[in-house]
DNA sequence: TCGGAAGTCTAGCGGTGCTAGATTCTGGAG
DNA sequence: CTCCAGAATCTAGCACCGCTAGACTTCCGA
């Protein structure tokens, strides 16, 4: 009973071992230097072990991307606005920021194809955790709008702008002007809608 | 030297071919199914005749997606706005059907790495003119705004919404009601100048 | 007619994700 | 303490990848 439980413990620990590595590596060398010899080098442990624990390399690229989503949730939860900034604001800065600082997890979350669904039942808790925060911050200027709706336009802005950013589509030093005009154009309905 | 013509002729015409040959295949069964043998099979050439034409893949890759924004372009250019639409509605329209439509060839231009940099000096023509397509629609809501920075910020918001429909990490059936909210907002600052 | 250049191919290198089958380790029964 | 079943782990290999050296074939011009 108490071997079998070191055992599951051990086991435990292992697994999470592998996506850590996974993920320093990626962020080391980029996805394509994440091979499963590379990785089974670094745990070491040899290549079968990893499919004792994910069914293949993809699943231990989403395993990175759904841990992923639980650090952004992190980020995004610490974000309070300071003075005199909105908190649609600061919630942006800490996306954009995420998103500059850790390319390769963000890489995992968004761009290698790990088959995620957002929106269904089987919806990791941490994707639904970090699309709350976003939507805790929409909702100060959602004014007559559909809250869900407008959260998703406003994540959709952060995604292209993050996106575009890092494959050097987007003019460089012109970030924070990028920023202002995108969140001054989701909140001016707000304002339209006082009297 | 008729003989070299026709040989100069015939070598671009094999050019083309295998972009063509490229790009239909990465549109039946994704860019993972592009090979090189796989390519060379198709094109019914060797191997090695494919890097007599290109470095390697990815300069291949490379010119779908050179080609792939000269197909957005003319799609954008084509989008004139029905009765009672905004230019900007016809072009984000036209945007989304392309990125729908043309999945493979939106990879290539967007999510395969292959270094294309935009607004530099060696950016091709077709990045160029399909970017201007987008000034012109965003030119009628600018307002006391940059033109450029606002056209980068609805190009960013077109491009997230694409990118993560596809990835559905947006609800399904919503995909009126989120352009609307996001034109919606990138126009209003437009009326908030006016007296 | 024939030599040389241009064009094209075969065969192979070191790498990839993944797995079958051999081997080693471990813990409880006798 | 010994032994063995089953769990855990490894070695070795498959078919495929991008890419290329060097052999071979084709063709033009002297």
């Amino acid at each position: 009973m108490g071997i079998q439980n070191r055992r599951e413990r051990e086991r435990a620990e292992r697994h999470q071992l592998i996506i850590d590595a996974a993920r320093e590596l990626a962020e080391e060398e980029g996805w394509d230097a994440v091979t499963t010899r590379r990785l089974a080098d670094r745990v070491e442990y040899s290549q079968p072990v990893l499919y004792s624990h994910f069914k293949g390399k993809d699943a231990i690229v989403r395993a990175v991307a759904i841990q992923g989503f639980g650090v952004l949730g992190q980020e995004l939860r610490k974000a309070r606005p300071r003075r005199g900034q909105t908190r649609l604001r600061a919630t942006a800065e800490a996306y954009l920021e995420f998103a500059r600082k850790r390319p390769a997890l963000y890489d995992a979350m968004f761009v290698q194809q790990i088959d995620l669904s957002f929106g269904t039942e089987e919806t990791p808790a941490e994707l639904r955790e970090a699309f709350a925060e976003m939507v805790a911050a929409v909702e100060p200027v959602v004014g007559q709008r559909d809250l869900e709706t407008l959260t998703e336009v406003y994540w959709s802005t952060l995604h292209g702008i993050a996106t575009l950013t890092r494959n050097a589509r987007l003019r460089t030093g012109e970030h924070e002007a990028r920023l202002e005009l995108a969140l001054g154009a989701l909140s001016l309905a707000q304002q339209e809608d006082r009297p």
